[in-house]
DNA sequence: TTGTAAGCGTTATCAT
DNA sequence: ATGATAACGCTTACAA
């Protein structure tokens, strides 16, 4: 037996008050929200003001249980500490938010066990649907959401081959492009230098691009000027001096895996007294803001990561609808050539 | 009645389906997970292994409404586009995560009526407790985060006036230490560039500590030289434009409200043959990784973003673990000094 | 130590 | 159109 009126003025009410204020039934107060029209306007108007009154809102749990749906979606991404994600997640959690659907997000750090663990959290907490981003979290993970039958979708790469669902540029195809343009630009001693590829099929995918396109012509990144190590301006300096350094031709382009590599390949040509574009081109990926504004300024790739974690969240909606949407073509990376890329010098 | 037999092939398990298996009741279930010392070793074992077996994971929301414990906290953050916040949501997504605490995500868009949804969104999802960026969203919101007895915390900034509680740097202090700097290195005429102060106490906070600090020297900024406006590159160099362009004595050093601004000023200023710092001092705020790169390298200030998600939600933890623990004392804001001031010349 | 049974707050079904 | 009532899956007194 509990002491209702002392209760009253301490928990958070419950469908049940606002009922007895607005003189009807607790299913009439569900109704009043999630089936309006199948309740008198007039009622549903005392419904109403009954909750405002009270200040009540729904229990999320106790509807999660009786609805058999949480309202919630999940995002697993590998790390926030660059600013790429960023946009990603805001454009999930605010498609998500239209549709009353909350956004739970997981930060993996790239650590296999650490994205299982973060996927049964969200399993627990009952998402509906999960954006991962990339697939190099194991099968374990995928196999999961399967056994549950959560919808899942892969973003940041398209792949036609992948037996995941994937949202996302086809990776390869724009590595390839960005190298087509170097030797379009007539460079052929070509370097890259790539963030590393463990864990990370989206980088195994572009450096394929780059060695396939060169390998049409013939050609082929020489050991010495291919790089590989962290997301990071430092590591974009230290392997241009690395290159530099090598016997043998120089090259006369370099391809960066990301922005900020390449702000670091920049500054250490700045450093060395070597003339970019004249003596060596520059081309980052991910059109970083600040690239405009180098000098010179820095030709690269740009992704929609708004438009893509739209995509993502509208894929997974249609699912929940119960629906079987088509996955969406690959997305267009939009190569933007600025100063720091030109033809090569005889 | 139901068919047992066929939903078993298609519904996800139940606790009860574990026990049966383990040869145990429900209750046994719970508390081989959630008060494993309360069961025989052996009797644990088998639960385990039962669980295990199923692939069952405990259903959040039956359990948080048996436990009146969603386990779920929110974070409301302004906005995701630039990656200032990326750091603090990942820190307070880690923290909670290893007392077994999801955390939801919320975009405001600077926007209170926005903020207002996505606060009463979380409620109704049950979070435990919510840490806030600014206190900039009117008094409504935390209000009803008081009324529902939701502990949350004010992050990115410290006020010992604050009616709430707040965790991070004294923004006033640190424009202050930021302006003590140029005046010693006798910096007479000094301009600001600030985003915009709408929404956003943290940067009114900050003017007021340029002016004051000013102000006790008997100085002032020109209104000439104070431009306020968009968080970007682009606004930097436009404002750099207009303060060279206007009449009477230029600043010799300028206080950029980030690292963004300063990088826009820095670029004007190379396009304008401004020698930095001889001809004109540059400093930011934020610390970006870029900002040791940029030629000169850029001064700036740096706060530990990381660090100050994990205070704010240990001080959350701390709370929902039934103490009142005291706030943390502000932040310190660490000034790197480097090649974009100098000494003003004579 | 373990089982039984009564909730937790909402919604869906079935009457009326 | 509305109300009564039985789930939903788990936890926690209380009993044994």
């Amino acid at each position: 037996m509990r002491d209702t009126t002392s209760e009253l003025l301490t928990r958070s009410p419950r469908a049940i008050d606002v009922a007895r204020a607005a003189g009807v039934s607790a299913a009439t107060v569900s109704r009043a929200f999630n089936e309006p029209d199948k309740v008198q306007p007039h009622v549903r108007q005392r419904v109403i003001a009954a909750a405002e009154a009270l200040g009540w809102l729904p229990h999320g749990a106790g509807s999660a249980l009786a609805r058999r749906r949480s309202l919630i979606a999940g995002a697993l991404i590998p790390t926030l500490a660059n600013g790429i994600f960023a946009a990603h997640v805001a454009a999930l959690q605010e498609t998500f938010a239209r549709e009353g659907i909350s956004l739970i997000v997981s930060v993996s750090n790239h650590d296999p066990a650490q994205a299982m663990r973060d996927v049964q959290a969200m399993l627990t907490r009952g998402v509906e649907a999960i954006a991962v981003v990339g697939e190099d979290f194991g099968d374990a993970i995928f196999d999961l959401m399967t056994a549950r039958k959560v919808p899942y979708v892969v973003t940041h790469g398209f792949s036609a081959e992948s037996r995941h669902p994937t949202i996302g540029i086809d990776n390869f195809q724009t590595f390839q492009e960005i190298t087509q343009y170097l030797l379009r630009l007539g460079h052929r001693t070509i370097g890259m230098i790539a963030p590393t590829q463990k864990n990370n099929s989206r980088v195994t995918a572009r450096v394929a691009g780059v060695r396939t396109a060169l390998a049409e012509m013939g050609l082929a990144i020489r050991p010495q000027h291919f790089c590989e190590g962290p997301w990071s301006i430092q590591f974009g300096r230290e392997s241009l001096r690395a290159i530099l350094a090598a016997d043998g031709p120089r090259p006369t382009a370099i391809i960066c895996g990301n922005d900020q590599i390449a702000f670091g390949v920049l500054t250490e040509a700045h450093m060395q007294g070597i003339a970019v574009p004249e003596e060596l081109s520059i081309i980052g990926f991910d059109d970083d803001p600040i690239s405009a504004h180098t000098t010179p300024p820095l030709s690269t790739v740009n992704i929609d990561r708004t438009l893509m974690g739209q995509l993502s969240a509208q894929y997974l909606l249609a699912q929940l609808q119960g629906g079987t949407p088509a996955l969406p073509p690959p997305m267009t990376a939009t190569l933007i050539p600025r100063g720091s890329t030109g033809a090569v010098h005889p």
